[in-house]
DNA sequence: GAAAAAACGATCATAAACGATCATAACCAA
DNA sequence: TTGGTTATGATCGTTTATGATCGTTTTTTC
């Protein structure tokens, strides 16, 4: 073996591995391979052993940084409108949720800025069709109940009627939900039947149902229709939302409030 | 002994050599060798006392401090064990997944594998309570079911009563499930009951139960029974198990492969 | 969808590093 | 002195880490 004054032990050449693949994401093995002054072979049999450790995923070519999940949310949120509205009403929706309440959690993106002020409320229960949600609850805090079903990759919710048979068994306090459309002719819309079918399964289930919606969705109209606009006990949305349709919804026993 | 004014007793000497290796976090043999003025074999020899004592991890070519950070980011983390063994097993269940064939995937590491190998494979029906399972399914080809339930943060998974619901609702023809523990005598076990509750709900609803286990988990027990071995239908598990014990579970009409 | 290119895993040779063993020298006690 | 103990360093067969080679698998290109 050679091991001469320049060349690295074993440990610190994977330390610097390591550090590099962390760095960047994702490194080649051919770049590595420049950067460290070995071989491929050793490339190889270190990310081997970094990936026993848990530390990357090696993948054709190289191997991505496990060490970094920083990056997916930050991916997730840049695709999100909006996102100073969604957060002042997901601000708002966490003021309704009591001390030792079950709550439910639906797929929408605004919700889902809900489940990240909720990780230190462990004396929550939240009940929840969303895997993004979950995930943001996966490691702390409340005790998380998932529906179950057939998952939606585009929303990456669980929905159907399989849904129904662990929403049957369960009750929440309060129902956090979203919306593609809300109108008073034809109430909440949105774009898959299925997502339409679980969200007025909740409904039944819920105590009390808040919607969060920003006020880019007021007066729009999508494909499934999930309830009445009436059936909504509470609705949070931003102040873009028309003074008049605020109006008519107080009128039919909604309770509005604008942040 | 050795004993004059350029010579350290040996106790001296130790203590500088742990300084050297504190400060750098990592030193070779030749260095220290040089720094201590010994040969290399006294060097050897008190490493492995600086071993003995915990105080260094003696590696290839030298030896990392204990007492630095360094070694905790090189030691901390031992998660997965066997992945060698585990890909090739995953590998070959994977051989045993037929056109448009429904599975059930457990939240064993080594069927996390399994979820791995299949995600073009969009003819299937993918059933799991493991949130990484369907995490990796998450964005492209099997239809994905998730069975619901409590989370258990440990596993990632979905267990407890509440995965009855949808589980009584599905047929899958062949689970795919992993241990903590095979035994001749307790069968099957895990650490949690919940977990092993919902493991022997799947094995009932199964046409046919595969269970993925390295040899690491021969003979092993853990808390809570799932059930006995010869409920399994097909073990696939590495070479290194036990030919004695493979033939016991042949008798009992179980089908070991071993790869 | 076939051909070409790149990356991969398995295997092997080699040199460094290693552990075991032994010889030496210093020290101590009779 | 002699015999015993201990730390050390040298020797030598063994093990380990590495890099090169080669057939296979995967990805890219046309």
């Amino acid at each position: 073996m050679i091991q001469d004054a320049r060349t690295d032990l074993a440990p610190e050449r994977r330390e610097r591995m390591r550090t590099l693949i962390r760095k960047a994401g994702i490194a080649r093995v051919e770049d590595l391979r420049k950067d460290l002054k070995v071989s491929v072979a050793t490339v190889r049999r270190d990310l081997e052993a970094l990936e026993e450790e848990g530390r990357v995923r090696r993948v054709h070519g190289g191997a991505v940084s496990m060490e970094s999940r920083l990056e997916e949310t930050v991916f997730d949120d840049k695709a999100s409108h909006a996102l100073r509205e969604k957060r002042l009403i997901a601000k708002e929706a966490a003021k309704l949720v009591g001390p030792g309440d079950s709550i439910f959690l639906d797929g929408g993106s605004t919700v889902l800025e809900l489940a990240r002020l909720v990780p230190d409320r462990s004396d929550l229960t939240v009940v929840t069709n969303s895997l993004r949600a979950a995930a943001e609850l996966a490691d702390s805090g409340p005790r998380v109940i998932l529906t179950g079903g057939e998952l939606r990759r585009l929303s990456q919710t669980m929905v159907g009627p399989l849904t129904r048979a662990v929403l049957d068994q369960v009750r929440v306090d309060k129902a956090f939900v979203g919306t593609m459309g809300l109108s008073l002719e034809d109430g909440l819309t949105t774009t898959d039947p299925n997502e339409a079918f679980t969200k007025a399964l909740v409904q039944e289930q819920a105590g009390q149902v808040v919607l969060l919606a920003d006020s880019s969705k007021e007066s729009k109209v999508s494909f499934a229709r999930v309830g009445a606009a009436d059936e909504v006990d509470v609705l949070i949305t931003d102040k873009k939302f028309p003074a008049k349709h605020a109006r008519a919804l107080r009128k039919r026993g909604v309770k509005v409030r604008l942040v």
